[in-house]
DNA sequence: GAAAACACTTAGTATTACTCAA
DNA sequence: TTGAGTAATACTAAGTGTTTTC
């Protein structure tokens, strides 16, 4: 958790801040020319009672608008209206028709019915099911609907395959595509709290059982073997399996797992094994490292195997049916017991993270879906049928005592819905952010302090991106903040630094103890307010000490229905991508480079965000690598310009056909290298740029893809080059609605 | 109204799978 | 065919923000 920035570094961030900041004065230009904008504005949002009538009243249109319809999508939604006329029609017969509540389809699609998957699984469970006579009609009529319209993730599977092209060749060749996945944006959404109507799992995957490690394997103890009690001896190999890592010279880490360690042993181990500087894992440490070289080097067919093995209980476990759709889910296998691992300094490293039981495990689904079994001889701890949460399995982690949860994969309906919803608030932010800020700044002169410490604090996650800051039980977490919960010891305050004015300095530990320092000019009112909130306090005290993230968000809701403190991330992130591809893009430029200038965009948010990543173990050596094919590209690049020279000397001899074509031929080479040489040059700057930073935490959780998809539509770069496989089912949604045109 | 519980998103790292040059 | 390097995926910790409880 270095965090260290070089100067280079810190350049580079100050220029994207700088550049933010001209932006915003820019902003706050336009917002000057725009003063009946800002009065109608004014009028929208109120500036003192938010509780006013025709407030609300807008609040709740604004509501209304989000749930219905979404302003960028007006376009698109208008394409799919005639669509869905149809098929809300459908809805409703289908609705009279199923009034029991169990899993009634919100509607049919009108497609062909050989478009239909229906694995052989099913085919057996409504076998099963049709011994059941209670069940007979709710199955069939789930699976009669299911059939028709189950969301296909993998055709791959030959059964499938087969089945599907004896239909299709029995009926019309039209539909070639078979990949039909479906397009849940084009549908309503529940708007009442309720996720799902329908859900049916199989449960989770457990961790597999603690395997003995071999007789010969041994353990000692002050130089002397000793054999352990299986339980004590698990518990012993998870430290094995981390001896390697800098955790284990942790003192903290290390007393907490001699501590939950000693738990675990019988009163003779316990009274033997009193020091754990006398512990000699060393044997079963290497026992562990030969097993996994061995896992390398497995046969292929063993590997195969172990593949097909991982495959079978994906199909069996890693899907679910929710409302009529068969759905990728994320997380199902159960978190194995092991040494809990915080980040940074967490009191509570090397804790013993106990093997979660089937005793331990709440299930969650529909009322009319086949409960999953748990493994013979055991029971859930509950099975509950709550459709207001997405999730499908809960259970208590011991080491926070907090809530672990399995749910869906964010190529589902549930994650993607709420996911395009987050990008549409930050819109809705953008449309009122001038009028946001025009009041922030009104407030750093307020006379009372706690609207003055919120106006601040706004202003810097406005401006930095900073987190919201909630607090934090002490001694239970790692100590990191966020914007409201900085402590005075986390600024300083240079009334002149390097040339500017009203310098302030951040340096904190923020999520997982990512370091964040920066440098930054602030207005004078910010800075005076800055040096008064200072006044008469430990390093240690709250530098915002009337003002908590509750406060700061109730403020914020009254400013924008849903606006919280992150939305101004996802807002500012999104928006400078937006910007920065519209500045960095060149029409001239060939694919790499234009692609290069989308990673340049994509970092800018990056930096802002302060998404940072230790330099990758490799990154030395395969930058050399790369250079050294770059020296070798270049010195191929003279050889063929030479020849094409010496290919030109010989055709102004000989003036034949042959020898012009074999100047042209040359040309083309020569052409043909350079640009090899450029695509490498590129892919090496890109690299070096990027050797501390991360994009994809904000590619994946901060840009609205819709600006991505567009800016790949307009200059015609196939969007592969900017997601991979599992980010364009993430982004189903936005690759299929946005137009080359869209603005965020 | 504060604390605790809960639900869900965001985050970096470890592991695995894939790719491409030798 | 192999293995080094890289990309993708899996994993799970650590946040945010809302709801419930006391």
């Amino acid at each position: 958790m270095s965090g260290d920035h070089s100067h280079n570094e810190d350049q580079v961030m100050l220029k994207v801040f700088y550049n933010h900041k001209d932006k915003y004065k820019e902003r706050e230009h336009k917002h000057k020319d725009h003063k009946k904008d800002k009065e109608r504005e004014k009028s929208k949002y109120g500036n003192s009672d938010h509780k006013d009538s025709s407030d609300k009243k807008h609040r709740d249109k604004e509501k209304e608008k989000m749930k219905h319809k979404d302003g960028s999508t007006d376009k698109y939604k208008e394409k799919h209206k005639e669509k869905r006329k149809e098929e809300k029609s459908l809805d409703e017969r289908i609705k009279k028709e199923k009034e029991n509540g169990f899993a009634s389809p919100p509607y049919m699609k009108s497609e062909p019915e050989h478009d239909f998957y229906h694995s052989p699984k099913h085919e057996k469970t409504l076998k099963r099911e049709r011994d059941d006579d209670n069940e007979v009609q709710n199955w069939s009529s789930v699976f009669a609907v299911i059939s028709l319209y189950v969301f296909v993730k993998d055709f791959k599977s030959k059964k499938t395959k087969h089945k599907k092209e004896e239909v299709t060749d029995g009926k019309k060749k039209a539909k070639k595509e078979p990949e039909e996945k479906w397009k849940w944006w084009e549908e309503e959404r529940y708007t009442d709290g309720v996720k799902w109507k329908f859900l049916e799992h199989k449960g989770p995957v457990f961790a597999p059982p603690y395997e003995p490690i071999p007789s010969n394997v041994k353990f000692y103890y002050d130089g002397k073997h000793m054999k352990l009690s299986p339980g004590a001896e698990e518990v012993a190999t998870f430290f094995a399996k981390m001896l390697e890592h800098e955790y284990t010279t942790k003192d903290i880490f290390r007393k907490n797992f001699f501590k939950d360690w000693r738990k675990e042993m019988t009163s003779e181990e316990r009274a033997k094994i009193t020091d754990l500087k006398k512990c000699d894992f060393t044997e079963m440490s290497e026992y562990f490292k030969a097993q996994s070289e061995a896992r390398k080097s497995m046969s292929k067919e063993d590997k195969q195997k172990i593949k097909e093995e991982n495959e079978r209980i994906l199909q069996e476990y890693g899907f679910c049916i929710m409302d009529n759709h068969k759905e990728r889910i994320a997380n199902f296998r159960i978190e194995p017991p092991g040494l809990f691992r915080g980040r940074g300094d967490h009191p509570k490293m090397g804790m013993l993270k106990r093997r979660i039981r089937p005793e331990d495990i709440i299930i969650n689904c529909s009322k009319d879906s086949k409960v999953p079994e748990p493994p013979r001889g055991t029971k859930w701890k509950e099975v509950r049928h709550d459709n207001k949460v997405t999730w499908l399995v809960s259970w208590t982690e011991n080491i926070q005592g907090s809530i672990k949860y399995i749910m869906l994969n964010p190529s589902s309906r549930i994650k993607g819905e709420k996911d395009w919803q987050k990008y549409e608030t930050a819109r809705r932010l953008k449309k009122c952010v001038d009028h946001i800020r025009a009041q922030y700044r009104d407030d750093w002169k307020s006379k009372e302090m706690r609207i003055r410490q919120r106006a601040v604090a706004l202003y810097f996650i406005d401006k930095l991106a900073l987190r919201a800051g909630n607090e934090k039980e002490e001694g239970e977490t790692a100590d990191t903040v966020g914007c409201c919960s900085l402590r005075v010891e986390h600024i300083k305050l240079y009334p002149e630094n390097e040339g500017q004015e009203y310098v302030v300095e951040f340096d904190f530990l923020g999520k997982d103890s990512i370091r964040y320092y920066n440098k930054v000019p602030v207005e004078k009112r910010v800075f005076k307010n800055l040096q008064l909130f200072m006044e008469n306090k430990e390093p240690d005290d709250d530098l915002f000490d009337r003002l908590n993230t509750s406060i700061l968000n109730k403020h914020l809701q009254e400013l924008m229905d849903g606006l919280t403190a992150k939305v101004f991330r996802t807002y500012n992130a999104s928006i400078t991508l937006q910007q920065q591809l519209k500045e960095l893009t060149t029409a001239e430029d060939n694919i790499p480079a234009k692609i290069l200038s989308y990673n340049r965009a994509n970092r800018a948010v990056a930096i802002l965000c302060n998404h940072q990543r230790a330099p990758p173990k490799t990154f030395e050596k395969s930058m050399q690598n790369l250079q050294s094919k770059i020296d070798a590209k270049r010195d191929q690049l003279a050889d063929a310009k030479r020849e094409l020279k010496s290919a030109k000397a010989d055709a102004k001899v000989r003036k034949d056909e042959k020898s012009k074509k074999a100047v042209e031929s040359k040309k083309k080479a020569v052409q043909r290298v350079e640009e090899q040489l450029m695509k490498l040059e590129v892919q090496a700057t890109d690299r070096e740029e990027n050797k501390q930073i991360a994009l994809g935490t904000s590619k994946l959780n901060y840009l609205d893809p819709r600006i991505s998809v567009a800016w790949c539509k307009k200059w015609g770069i196939p969007v592969e080059k900017i997601y991979n496989k599992t980010q364009r089912e993430k982004f189903a949604w936005a690759i299929d609605m946005a137009d080359d045109d869209y603005e965020f």
